[in-house]
DNA sequence: TGGACTATGTATAAATA
DNA sequence: TTATTTATACATAGTCC
């Protein structure tokens, strides 16, 4: 959208394609996050650049809270296909051929119900670590408030005592002072 | 852009959420489109309405691949930021040792720090296991549909076969009648 | 519900600094 | 390189059907 049609094909001009990217790319965030914000969505966009790099916008803390609802739609999909397309099957047949299917090994060795144990282990485990780290954090901030109250009380004790050895100094050097050059200091 | 200008907040009418969505929803996926095609990146979108439908975008034939892309950067990041023994582990040591480290609550051995990698970690291992599970079950359902694609054939067989040995018991009993009532049938 | 219209706001290609 | 400017193309809010 500039000075003139853009055909919609690969820019050839490398410099023209970098900045290209810069602007559009910028463009695209905005517009996710607008589209987040007006109608009250999730969105995420991630662009993998050519030169490898990363880009990505959020609407929500982090992409994988989106990306496992993703994860989740698609295994509903996939669950709803095989409702659908295989409804020609007796249930007997589809559930013979279902827990054939799961209980095939892979190459990996792990069954589609390891895999789902598996899961289930890592759910609870990440929960618990999640759960732990919150505690720990919030301890550190109390004991950090708690340090700052200690600092705060050194620092004035701090303050007060160079207050007085300033003042100790100078009744110091004035008594340590030749005594004509005190008398001369008077006047 | 429209009439007037319009303030980035959510927007309270319901259907004029509804219609804004619809029509940024196709925008933003056709600039996705086109800063992929033109500036020759890998770009996904992926955008759950509050009612819970999927909408997607992606570059290449599946967002998995992207998302797997995304997946190594952020491992790549916490590998370069800080390298540690539980990098290397497999899925099952990491789980064990996740189990350790929680069983000694009181160490003060784990640190935040510790658990914010093994948190990350753990979710790593996760979106893999979940990955690798979508995949298992998309072979399942292939499997399937391969299953009913023969059963099907052998239906139409079995069919055929019946309805030629139903016009063969036909002809039998025809020639099981008596002559006359033969000739009979022919007026 | 789902286009089609159109006035207006936005995004951005190219130029410039 | 990154920022600013300008001219245009593009997107879309409100509207009608």
């Amino acid at each position: 959208m500039g000075r003139r049609k853009l055909e919609i094909k690969r820019i050839e001009s490398k410099s023209n394609r970098q900045m290209s990217f810069c602007k559009r790319s910028k463009g695209l965030m905005k517009k996710a996050k607008a589209i987040s914000i007006l109608c009250d969505v999730d969105v995420a966009v991630v662009i993998i650049s050519n030169r490898g790099k990363l880009h990505e916008f959020s609407s929500t803390n982090s992409l994988t809270g989106i990306l496992q609802r993703y994860e989740t739609h698609v295994e509903a999909e996939i669950q709803a296909a095989e409702h659908s397309k295989y409804s020609s099957m007796t249930t007997g047949e589809l559930l013979e051929e279902t827990e054939r299917q799961l209980e095939k090994t892979n190459a990996d060795g792990l069954t589609v119900t390891d895999l789902i144990h598996l899961e289930n282990e890592l759910q609870t485990s990440l929960i618990q670590i999640r759960a732990r780290k919150t505690h720990l954090m919030l301890e550190s901030v109390k004991a950090l408030h708690e340090k700052e109250k200690l600092l705060r009380k050194e620092k004035k004790h701090l303050e007060k005592n160079r207050a007085r050895m300033k003042k100790n100094r100078k009744v110091n050097e004035m008594s340590d002072l030749p005594p004509q050059r005190v008398t001369l200091s008077f006047f």
